[in-house]
DNA sequence: CGTAACCTTGACAGACTTCAAGGTACGTGG
DNA sequence: CCACGTACCTTGAAGTCTGTCAAGGTTACG
């Protein structure tokens, strides 16, 4: 039990007995290193995955041959549940860095539910947030120009790190500028360019991988700012 | 109980008894006129809705005073997922012609869930199927044109009508230009735009809000032919 | 029958992409 | 430890797609 499900997505009270139940329910964890695939869009559909530690992106293989990548999970993200409906893993899971993940059988959440009320309600949450989530990058898509969607994306990810107690304000982008940039529906100049126009604005340090933000309320007022 | 839920969200075989108990589930069906709201975002979220007929939109209102659609909902769909882990509805519900809901109080359905385990897997996979029609759209506005992201909507819908057993090839448009270029991130006169190219291309057959669609394979040729 | 909302089409402008070149960081092997 | 190669990032110039602005036509409903 070095891997605690209750950390990962259980900010819930849970009685002892609860967390003994939890003990049956993680599989056993283990390591992905950097660029090799977690899951593959496709394959049967399992388990969910914790994130331990690491990063992680999920993409889809386009007709052309390229890739689009439709998220980026961080440590104590749940991945795969875009993959319960259709039973089938809908998108490949590929580590950005050395990463450590949990297994999660599924249908033995799903059992172990049945006798913890607030562990069901929390998976619940926990979907409606990838949900919400979601939601927010189709509006980001829909309608924000290149500078806006990169401010979006870099609060994102902000508010995410500070969930889990990291600094909001400083981090190390793991994802290239092309991810990025096939996330946000842009090419990867396009996103070079925006990284360089916040810097000149000087709400941001861009330092390759290393990002400072500096004034988290303006670069919300760009994202509200949207000329439409 | 003339609002079945079983038909509306529960294809799995449930026992009489399981019915009985989704007896108490519905608390009461009742009507919402074109361009009233359903619910508000900000508003404290109780209870999911099933639309037993009509159909709807999601829709966020920006800061400078516009709004963008999130989503569509027809006869036989779930709304109200996103509201779940925040507690408050995130968008606007504005019905699109005269329509009748089903509400479905959450925490009951999470009660009853607790005694019926395939009423619980199939919440799961109603939200997880909402995940992966949000990643299609979020795939559709990263990496599509125009014409392109049209033609995926149409496919969509024609999906989602078959699936509630209308015809997929030939269907009324609910929304207005102006809404479905504002989910699709395009503009109206685009939206328009498109529609009119992929009639002169003999795809399908624009008649205002009257679609019919006559190559459904060329028309996923397309969409997979997204350049980049 | 008239009004308001909605749809279509054209011309021009702007934003992002494409194409191209060069620079920087990192890891491997000599 | 340094050299070299690969992968990644940055910036410029030209091209394409969509947005913007404008005008006119159609539909629906009171």
């Amino acid at each position: 039990m070095t891997c605690s499900f209750r950390e990962l997505c259980l900010p819930v009270g849970l009685t002892d007995e609860e967390i003994e139940y939890l003990g049956n329910l993680i599989n056993y964890k283990f390591r992905v290193r950097r660029g090799e695939y977690l899951s593959h869009a496709g394959s049967d559909f399992k388990s969910l995955y914790a994130v331990k530690n690491g990063s992680f992106k999920t993409c889809v293989l386009k007709v052309d041959g390229r890739q689009q990548v439709t998220g980026f999970y961080m440590t104590g993200e749940l991945l795969g549940l875009d993959a319960i409906s259709p039973e089938k893993h809908t998108c490949d899971t590929v580590a950005l860095v050395d990463s450590e993940v949990c297994e999660v059988p599924f249908k033995k959440l799903e059992e172990i539910g049945q006798n913890i009320p607030s562990l069901m309600s929390q998976l619940h949450k926990i979907m409606s947030r990838e949900i919400v989530q979601d939601r927010g990058v189709m509006m980001l898509l829909g309608g924000m120009r290149a500078e806006e969607r990169l401010a979006a994306f870099l609060l994102n990810l902000s508010t995410r790190l500070a969930r889990r107690g990291y600094s909001p304000t400083d981090f190390i982008l793991r994802a290239t500028r092309e991810d990025i940039g096939s996330y946000l529906g842009l090419k990867l100049e396009t996103v070079s360019r925006s990284f360089s126009k916040l810097q000149e604005e000087g709400l941001i340090t861009v330092n390759i991988k290393h990002i400072t933000l500096h004034d988290v309320d303006k670069l919300n007022f760009r994202v509200g700012n949207s000329a439409d």
